[in-house]
DNA sequence: TTAATGCATATTGCATGCAGCGTGCAAAAT
DNA sequence: ATTTTGCACGCTGCATGCAATATGCATTAA
């Protein structure tokens, strides 16, 4: 079942007995409500493949695992329906969404579309500082990448991708881009021997970042959105080809 | 504050005495659970321009004015919060989304963008049904257009937008683009005097539907997402130009 | 007069209770 | 032996209660 640490022990009462006795909160935790931090550790857990495809996400232990009540743990299971991590089914328990191969090309499909649409609007609207930040991730990824370090190697990779959508200055457009990536999380890491793409992949950034620097939007955002759909049928193609989907 | 009819009267006890004893149904309405309806209902609302920007929803207002508890309303409102219709705020009410100018502009860009691809798509995997059924489509929005029926001519517009992005065959493409609609189409309503731009805009679905016949996909997309910024461009100075934005 | 402080109230966020739906198993019918 | 019917139980969906927080007003201090 893979149950996280059932961290109860704390029924009614909702503050400690001594709380406000340290500083608020621990440096910048955007105080949310629980819902929200639910549907960010039941999201980690998924897309970090703790709860496998399919498991079904019992209201009441899950909502004890989290040492939180039924509302709560609801709200964010919707709240993770509509990013497709799980599905909800009527009067039935909502389970872990199964990742089928061909929603995944769906999937990077769509996110290079975004992707493609954000480059071609950062190559517009880029700064120089903004170029200068692609150049120092470049770097970096070359860097991870000679040392065969794959943690890194994805942490930059996200990284460069998120940047570049973040430069087109488009919120909405970042928001449908947000709402995809966990999904392309989990897929990422359901697949992690995507290894030979490795050679391949970095140099596609660095035509990327090319194009970019050259302020060629459209070159760039080909590139992009079709650097993501390859990758997105490795990952369908090391998914197929590897372990069971649900 | 333009409160719907108070439908209550039905505190417990959920299925009338006599139930069941009619069709399960009135034809299709797939069931689904009070929040979702709710969702819809003030969806429509707040798309209408019933509810205003800036409104405060109150929990027990509302949940009395839709007849339900406050829980499947919450769990509506963080619904609508996730498509941009209402903003949720810690320990406040939630409010009807503002509409501002420079958040029009993004949204039809990005649904240029999403439509684009989308349109790109279209165009390798019509089949020749489906062009018949734009063919159709064109028709009626050429004959609405012709008769100066603004309701109806919305109406085929949407249609035609919605089957182009079905066309494409990506379940998460159409879910990406059906997550901005109902904003788009609130735009829309509050933008109702884009009267000036209906001749210009008849003729790019036809440039449009010319490419896509022709398997033009790069084309079609071109024009489609040029076609919806226009179109965003047009709304946003017609809002900002015209009543207040919040 | 203006600013600061404390209290009252309105409203959210969460926990929990309860009714009905869906499922599985067992008993009965074919 | 196979299918059908009945029943019991687990779970969801919703309603409601309670504590905590935020706001507005009155009161007090400067």
């Amino acid at each position: 079942m893979a149950k996280t640490k059932p961290m109860r022990g704390r029924k009614q009462s909702r503050r400690g007995p001594a709380a406000r006795l340290l500083p608020r909160r621990a440096l910048r935790v955007p105080r949310s409500g629980l819902h929200e931090q639910a549907a960010t550790k039941l999201r980690e857990l998924i897309v970090r493949g703790d709860l496998l495809p399919g498991e079904p996400l019992l209201e009441i232990g899950m909502s004890e695992a989290l040492g939180i009540s039924r509302t709560p743990l609801r709200e964010a299971l919707k709240q993770l329906a509509t990013e497709g991590l799980v599905e909800l089914r009527l009067n039935r328990s909502a389970v872990v969404a199964p990742l089928r191969r061909e929603e995944l090309t769906e999937l990077f499909e769509a996110v290079g579309g975004i992707e493609r649409c954000a480059a071609e609007l950062a190559a517009i609207r880029m700064t120089s500082q903004d170029v200068a930040r692609l150049e120092a991730l470049q770097r970096r990824i070359e860097w991870h990448h000679g040392r065969g370090e794959l943690r890194d190697y994805f942490e930059v990779n996200q990284q460069i991708h998120g940047a570049i959508v973040g430069f087109a200055q488009n919120a909405v457009l970042k928001a449908a881009h947000e709402a995809l990536l966990p999904r392309v999380e989990r897929a990422r890491l359901f697949a992690l021997s995507a290894r030979g793409r490795w050679n391949e992949s970095v140099n596609e950034h660095r035509q990327i970042l090319i194009a970019l620097e050259a302020g060629d939007g459209a070159r760039a955002g080909q590139l992009l959105g079709r650097h993501v759909r390859r990758t997105g049928e490795i990952v369908a193609d090391t998914l197929t080809n590897g372990k069971a989907a649900s």
